[in-house]
DNA sequence: AAAGTCGGCAAACAGTTGTTTACTGAATGA
DNA sequence: TCATTCAGTAAACAACTGTTTGCCGACTTT
């Protein structure tokens, strides 16, 4: 269907890209619900009414660009979840994942936190209703792990909601973080408080309920 | 200078309200970046051109609108420190504070979260510095608890600023619940997460470092 | 080679925007 | 009482905005 034949598609889908990432560029200093469509087609070297042959407004653009954003995050968490080894290990892994991928996606994961509580109900909805989803992947995960024997579903639905959490605060923080050292601070700081939630998840039967 | 004389006065305070209220009203479905000034001054009731009477212009109002919002939050902040008793306790205290909070405020919360992480920059980092300062207090008030005893003041304020992030996650979740009955089941979850760090807390010195 | 498809454009539409201007009339101070 | 101050207004400004229209010309299909 799409694979040959085209040109014309071809071109179709450049333009189509070229609308995209001009959106993700003019997000990164502004909202979602302040973009206009003139201002996405001149960032990306159109005329206004060609926007209409792609997208039937800027609502689509944007659920277009929430999808974009939580493929990849989706892919972020994945890897995040498959480290094994000890938990130190495990823990310093992942939180260099998710940096690795605040730096190699930044546009994406400020649309995504930007957008998070922002004013577009379809856009905040669809963020949210993913990040629920990935907690659940996550509670999976962490259900196989030997230290959640004894785990209600319950508890471990609330540690996993801390964990995406946790995440989504040091991802925006990480974005928000002018110089390579201040980046490197909040790293250490996230491993230490995966640490102590750690040590809180393997002496929790004993203590509590 | 202004408590005496001034049906002037009080009538320009009473009309400068109008405007704060409307933008904040305005703003529980918008982004302030998104916001007008005929917009506001409409729902205000008042003519465009009177706006100036009162701000140089939109980022002002904004900016006083956070001074609201953070001083109401900061008051709250206090009131959860406040909280005497057994852990277990002041952990369902600190919530039901969170909760009131989110609940009598909810406009300037909203407000907050909304641009936490939004697109004036000026709003940023007013919120941002402010909740850097929050825990900072919070820092002072667990390093006088005796579970703190050993603690540096680096895990002190890694341990601060999980409890901050997490306050701001709840909040943000409860703002976000539709029903009452999803409201309760956030609280509890947030007890609960609160519960396990408490564990993690009481175990660190003996595992950790 | 001819006919058709369709992405992109310029132009025009009616609204809306931020901001300034000169003004009015009520509260103020002499 | 009279002059002054000043919050709020209406009107005008140019500069935008979203969206539709008819058209062109390069690709596709026949």
């Amino acid at each position: 269907m799409s694979h040959t034949a085209g040109v014309r598609q071809a071109q179709k889908q450049q333009s189509r890209r070229a609308l995209l990432d001009a959106g993700l560029r003019l997000l990164e200093h502004q909202n979602l619900s302040g973009l206009g469509v003139r201002e996405v087609t001149r960032e990306a070297g159109m005329s206004p009414a060609g926007f209409y042959r792609h997208f039937p407004g800027l609502a689509e653009l944007g659920v277009e660009l929430v999808e974009e954003s939580l493929a990849s995050l989706h892919g972020m968490i994945r890897s995040a979840l498959a480290q094994r080894g000890a938990a130190e290990e495990r823990i310093d892994r992942t939180v260099a994942v998710i940096a690795a991928h605040v730096r190699e996606h930044q546009p994406h994961v400020r649309f995504l936190t930007r957008e998070r509580h922002g004013g577009v109900r379809a856009v905040r909805e669809a963020i949210g209703g993913e990040l629920r989803r990935f907690a659940g992947e996550v509670a999976e995960a962490l259900a196989l792990q030997p230290v959640s024997a004894g785990w209600s579903p319950e508890e471990i639905a609330m540690l996993a909601g801390l964990y995406v959490d946790h995440m989504v605060s040091t991802a925006a923080a990480l974005l928000d973080a002018p110089t390579e050292a201040e980046r490197r601070r909040i790293a250490r700081t996230a491993q230490t408080q995966l640490r102590l939630i750690g040590v809180g998840r393997r002496h929790w039967r004993a203590e509590a309920g």
